[in-house]
DNA sequence: GTCTATATTGCGATAGAC
DNA sequence: GTCTATCGCAATATAGAC
C-alpha cells in the first residue's frame, strides 16, 4: 500500500471515528505515517483528502450492502439478512455520521457521495419492497418507498441507541422490533 | 435573563449545529456576548459548559416528548402524535446527535444525560405499547420495548435520512412507513 | 463579575531544500 | 516524493488588574 492510499486509509478511520471537524490534518499524517509535505503533495488540503476517503468509504458500502440485497430468497428474507447483517454497531455507520457534520452537510462536494449511497440503498430497498408486495408478502397498502425509508431509518437510528446506552443491545431491539411488524412472512401462493 | 443563562444557551445552540468537538469557547463567547474571563468565572471549562447545556437540553426535550406523549387517545393514537410532532427535522435532534460525538461518547459525565433522556423515551414507549398491546390495538407477538427501540430509531434514522439528502421529506417517509406497519388502527372491542 | 494580557499547543497550509 | 522550516491564526486556558 502506497502512501497515498496510507493516508485515505487514515483519513477513512478517522473520519468514522471522530468525524470531519474532529479530524486534523497532523492526526492523519501520524495515523498514516507519512509527513506534512507528502500529505500537501498528493493531496491539495483536508476537504480533498476528506473526499477521497468517503467516496471509497461510499463504494465499499454499496458493495458490503449490494452482496447482502442481491443474495436469493424471499423480499422477507432479503431485508431481515440487510438488518441482521454483521455490524460493527458500537462504531456506527461511517456514512450515516457524516450527515451529523456541519461541514460535510455545509459542502455540496462532500454531502454529495453521501447523498447518493443513502439513496442508492432506499432505492434498492424499495425495488425489493414492490417485488414482495406483487408476491403477496407484505400487506398491500404498503408504500414501497415510505417503507424502505423505515428500514434505512431504523438501522441508522439503532446505532444512535446503541451509542447512547453503550450496547449493541438497543440496536438489536429496534431491528426485532421491525422485523416482527414486517413478518411474520406469509408463505406465497404457488403458482403451480 | 443573566450572563450565565446566556452562556448556557449559547453553548446548546452551538452543541445542536456543530456537536462538542466542533464547538470552541470562543465561538460560545460571541453568540452569548460574554468576554473571556466571564465565563471561566461561571464555568471551569468547556466539558463543565458541555454539561449544563445539555441537562437543560434533555430535561426540554423530555417535558416536549412528555407532553405529546402524555396526552389522551389510544396507544396507536398517542404514538402517531409522537412520530408527527413538529420538528425541525433538518437541525436533527439535539440529544440523538450528540451521540455521534466521541468526546460525549467518551466522557461518561456527558454521556449520562444523553442515556438517561434515551432511555426515558424508550420505556415511555414501551408503556403505552403494552397498553395498547393490553386493549388489543397491536398484533399480539409484538414485544413492547422492541416496538419502543424501533419507533425512537426510526425518528433518530429519519434525521439522518434527511440530513443526507437535504430534505425533510424522507423523515416523513420513514414516519409513515412506521406508521403504516403498525396500523391501520384496529376499532378496539367495546366492553358494554 | 468582567476585563485585558499572556501562555501553550495545535490547526491548516506554504516554501523550498533534498 | 518526502522532508524540515516557517507562518498566521485559533483552541483552551491562567493571571491578575479593575
Amino acid at each position: 500500500m502506497g502512501t497515498q492510499d496510507r493516508l485515505i486509509e487514515a483519513t477513512r478511520e478517522l473520519l468514522w471515528e471522530r468525524g470531519y471537524v474532529g479530524t486534523s490534518p497532523k492526526a492523519i499524517q501520524q495515523h498514516a505515517g507519512a509527513g506534512q509535505g507528502s500529505m500537501y503533495h498528493h493531496f491539495t488540503g483536508k476537504p480533498d483528502l476528506a473526499l477521497a476517503a468517503i467516496g471509497r468509504t461510499a463504494e465499499e458500502m454499496r458493495e458490503a450492502a449490494g452482496r447482502v440485497l442481491d443474495a436469493p430468497g424471499s423480499a422477507y428474507e432479503r431485508i431481515s439478512a440487510y438488518l441482521l447483517r454483521e455490524r460493527d454497531v458500537l462504531r456506527g455507520c461511517p456514512v450515516g455520521r457524516l450527515t451529523m457534520d456541519p461541514e460535510v452537510i455545509a459542502s455540496d462536494e462532500l454531502r454529495a457521495p453521501v447523498d447518493e449511497t443513502i439513496a442508492w440503498l432506499r432505492e434498492r430497498l424499495a425495488a425489493i419492497v414492490r417485488e414482495g408486495l406483487d408476491r403477496g408478502e407484505f400487506t398491500p397498502g404498503i408504500t414501497p418507498d415510505d417503507l424502505a425509508a423505515t428500514i434505512v431509518a431504523t438501522v441508522q437510528g439503532g446505532y444512535v441507541l446503541a451509542r447512547a446506552s453503550g450496547s449493541a443491545d438497543a440496536f438489536d431491539a429496534g431491528v426485532r422490533g421491525l422485523l416482527a411488524l414486517l413478518g411474520p412472512p406469509v408463505e406465497p401462493v404457488l403458482h403451480i
